[in-house]
DNA sequence: GTGGTCTAGACCACC
DNA sequence: GTGGTCTAGACCACT
């Protein structure tokens, strides 16, 4: 079935949010090959060439690898998604937090906000 | 000087997003008078119609009410902008919560990762 | 008349090298606003899709700024353009040296070959 | 340990491109008879049908010659390699030159730039 | 009118 | 078979 996107966000960056959170996850191990362009644009239900520009942009990160004529690689380099990963964490904790604090809660009351709806 | 926009999403949503959040925030107060459009879009650094069609995005979700021939005021209705606030609040919080269960942390290690970027 | 392309190589990326060469070599002035991607497509002679592709990445290293609705400009950072001349010229230079090297001829012998050529 | 390869283009290409200059440089002297096609396949990390393309272009050149039931040898036509020598040094000079020139460097800045990077 | 996105479909190079 | 490139053309959002 063709994965869910919002109309209102490019297709291709959400189907880079999906990949690359997948790969954070490790949901797709390191060094692990990956369907075909053709193959995935199936699945989501995008265009061939959509899903090619969502995979291209994950390339230039370095979280995937081209081996022309064969596939793609994820990278087998697992210090770097270890680093996306943290990276990943640390902004979405920093993100909410200053949220907060712009809004003028104090410490206590953030821990408490995340506590009521944990 | 101008407002800091970030190139890859709609001005006009960046300036309902940032107004709204003043509301929310209290910078401005219930039933206060808010800066012409002209003026606001000066101070934004944006073009009079950008701002204007924020202005009337912001007023049709009610937080604002314009007055023909004077000029626009944020909403006198509290219990409006208390709702939306709470909201926000939980939304932010409820994100953040979301994206680290995805990544199967624990609830006590969300409380963990909370602390260590306060 | 339409641009010439060496068909070994991708066009974008010669698109890419050409609009970044001149920017470096200062033909497009800091802060500049440069032509629509239809009329630059048209006068390259090649698809817009396939110059919006290459002001794209152009745009990806800093060079170019979009500004929706309006058109593109050449970035105001001289810095940054002064850096990637410098960084052009370096790169240039020591690639024709480190052959030379490879080919085990000595620094006197270089500077003598540029002189037969120049 | 397998050569290193620039994903961006064609392995053969740089595989005729390594060894081509190999045989310009000297390692590999006239007549000299070179590994199996199997064999330098395992040292380069590739598939020996790519190896086998690599060595057949550079034979179409005539710089290899084949031996059928023995193995390749380097041409024993020194002459020949002396001229892809010359035509590769010039070539590399002439290159460099013309980038300073369009940058509008006089010939003595050539020469300067160049004795800043020895 | 400007840039941005997406689709459809073709063709090529590579392994 | 794989990925990469390019074209053509449509549609949308923004200023």
């Amino acid at each position: 079935m063709a994965w869910q996107f919002d109309s209102s966000i490019p297709i291709f960056k959400q189907i880079i949010d999906n990949i690359t959170f997948r790969i954070i996850k490790g949901s797709y191990k390191c060094g692990e090959k990956i369907d075909s362009v053709r193959d995935l644009a199936i699945e989501a239900g995008v265009n061939p060439n959509t899903m090619q520009r969502a995979l291209s942009e994950i390339e230039s990160i370095g979280l995937i690898e081209t081996k022309r004529g064969d596939g793609r690689y994820i990278t087998d380099d697992a210090e770097k998604i270890s680093t996306l990963r943290y990276k990943y964490i640390e902004d979405s904790a920093i993100d909410f937090i200053n949220r907060m604090k712009d809004l003028e809660f104090t410490t206590s009351e953030i821990m408490e906000i995340i506590k009521n709806n944990l």
